[in-house]
DNA sequence: GGTTAGCACTCGGGCTCCGGGAGTGCTAAA
DNA sequence: TTTAGCACTCCCGGAGCCCGAGTGCTAACC
């Protein structure tokens, strides 16, 4: 990126953010007029022409004003953004709304609400990554007719059962058994190091056939399978998307909101944000999906106890209020990973 | 409402199936060509200005075609109305699908789904009224910290857990005291009436003091208190809403979606389908909601041993198909009881 | 009396034409 | 290097126009 002068930056910021206010391309009538600088609108246009040349800014036709191109948005929120400080009590809004005693799928509802209100975007939370929680407990309940259910204790918010078929009935204490015995090999352990202790348990196991822990390993296996399987999101706010003209046309919403019902894609999205930490920004194609063509995703990873959960984040215009969207997906991610470790 | 000539009913039936068919307000030239009568355009517009003065159709603004008013709408699908017989294909597919072993959760989202796919529509389906459950068996499982987890056995397929926040903190044995008496006292009976007991039982309890009894009666009512509030649905195929041009405008779209997301108002429509059997239609502003003016509901009761469950159904333009959706909504209806039956 | 043909009329949609406004690029002067 | 001036371009909205589709009415027809 070949340097710009002080002016050029100038420049680019205050067409970026006049456009994002309105909407209407910026012409140099107006820039010198709103930009605050002393010049008359013919330098402005000279110094546009050459950011038009290096690509930072395109008009949609011969004399109209210049828009940011998705090369421009970049320049503006990596160097030129003076991200704003979070009002208070916004922050507090936040803080209280998470601090409801609350299980966790609902937690991250309510963050998901969060995002959308403060934002009038799309708000977006992936539920947890499963390898990372921890095992606390497992108990099995014979059920009628050849089912037990299962019941997979991961925190005090957090419970998962499920219904197994097996060969033949179990009674109450043979059950007990096995979950005591499973409970003393893998309690406290992370679920993905659990699953790779029981298919080397399950190996050894075999050799010498011990049926009893055979049995109670299978049906953790079993358990685990299904736990683990299917990471997911929910979404608020889709339809605050409804109000920006650049969406507005029925086949752009349409491409959209099929991409949230089918989930695959926007997760795929998201998954490539857990690695990083912090704010991060997708900026109109350079997210790689059509659908996501004329929108930004601003996200952030939520963590407990250092270790990522999950990501949220915010998906609309690209012309959204990055210095005022920053912020709060940002603090979201905080509070949210502090309501997260202060009560598991 | 006045009796119509055989020939007037037969042309308000070509009418409205032609203008379903292709969106068009219907001319008599077009009717006189399309209807099988032999009959010119000028008696046919003899005939029409009959069935506009009756309100069964208007014409969008002087010298266009006509096009059916709701009361129209009404009467079509009440007395003119030929229901196409199911496919056997379609409703194979739907009796192989809703077939596959799965949580009954998992099974309302699949007739969710199918009725979207089938009718090109919007799917929905109610969760479970959960008065007419019955209660299976409870379980109580201490752990950490004044904590209790409750687990509520519904049925083979319906299991829902839930932690209690309790004064002090209780044995395992102790607890499995309370689930047997409470297993004893209830098993088996809906919980409705559990809630009914329960409340009775208290009062007497308090009286004589009996602490174990009463301690297991107010984990049970706390139990019941979470798992009988919020009712919901499922939704699928919104996105098919988008393709038709009378609900293309943004407006109408973004309300419509948001009552989705609010659910309260969709779900009270729904709930009053509860009580009727078989297959109910509002049509356009029938329904008393106006997001709903220019959509038209059609629906069906699902039942488990005769009682009513929940209701399923599609939502889609006051212009649809009504011949080919009704019986697949009747269909779908009866084949998620079936499923909902014969594995319980 | 019901049915038909003919006719005048209405309205919406699509077309072109036109002028104004906003903005540009270029050139020449400060 | 900055600015003023100027010619040029393009979008947008409104006005005017015609065409087609459809209507209601009337008078003739069976």
């Amino acid at each position: 990126m070949p340097e710009l002068t002080e002016r050029a930056q100038f420049l680019l910021k205050a067409l970026t953010e006049r456009y994002i206010r309105d909407g209407q391309p910026v012409g140099s009538r107006t820039l010198a007029r709103d930009a605050g600088l002393t010049l008359s609108p013919a330098t402005i246009r000279n110094a546009m022409a050459d950011l038009e040349d290096l690509g930072l800014v395109r008009s949609p036709h011969t004399s109209s004003g210049r828009i940011p191109t998705v090369l421009g948005y970049r320049m503006f929120v990596d160097t030129l953004l003076s991200v704003q400080r979070l009002d208070d009590s916004v922050v507090e809004r936040l803080r209280e709304t998470l601090n409801i005693k609350k299980d966790s799928q609902n937690l991250l509802q309510k963050a998901s609400n969060l995002l959308s209100d403060a934002t009038r975007l799309a708000g977006i939370v992936t539920l947890p990554r499963r390898e990372h929680e921890a095992l606390q407990r497992v108990e099995f309940l014979p059920l009628s007719d050849k089912k037990v259910l299962a019941i997979l204790v991961i925190s005090d918010k957090e419970v998962r059962n499920s219904i197994l078929h097996t060969e033949r009935e179990y009674s109450a204490s043979e059950l007990q058994q096995y979950s005591n015995f499973l409970n003393e090999q893998f309690g406290g352990k992370e679920l993905s190091a659990v699953r790779a202790m029981l298919v080397s348990e399950l190996r050894e196991t075999r050799e010498n056939l011990n049926r009893m822990m055979a049995t109670a390993l299978n049906m953790a296996d079993q358990v685990l399978g299904e736990a683990e399987q299917g990471s997911d999101y929910v979404l608020a706010g889709q339809t605050n998307l409804m109000e920006f003209q650049e969406l507005c046309n029925v086949s752009t919403l349409r491409h959209l909101f099929e991409a949230f019902n089918e989930k695959s894609q926007i997760l795929h999205l998201l998954d490539q944000c857990v690695e990083n930490e912090g704010v991060q920004i997708f900026i109109g194609e350079e997210s790689g999906y059509q659908m996501l063509d004329e929108c930004s995703v601003v996200t952030a990873p939520y963590t407990v106890q250092g270790k990522v959960l999950g990501v949220l984040g915010v998906i609309g215009p690209t012309r959204m209020a990055y210095e005022r969207v920053i912020p709060i997906v940002d603090a979201t991610a905080r509070i949210l990973s502090a309501a997260l470790n202060s009560r598991d």
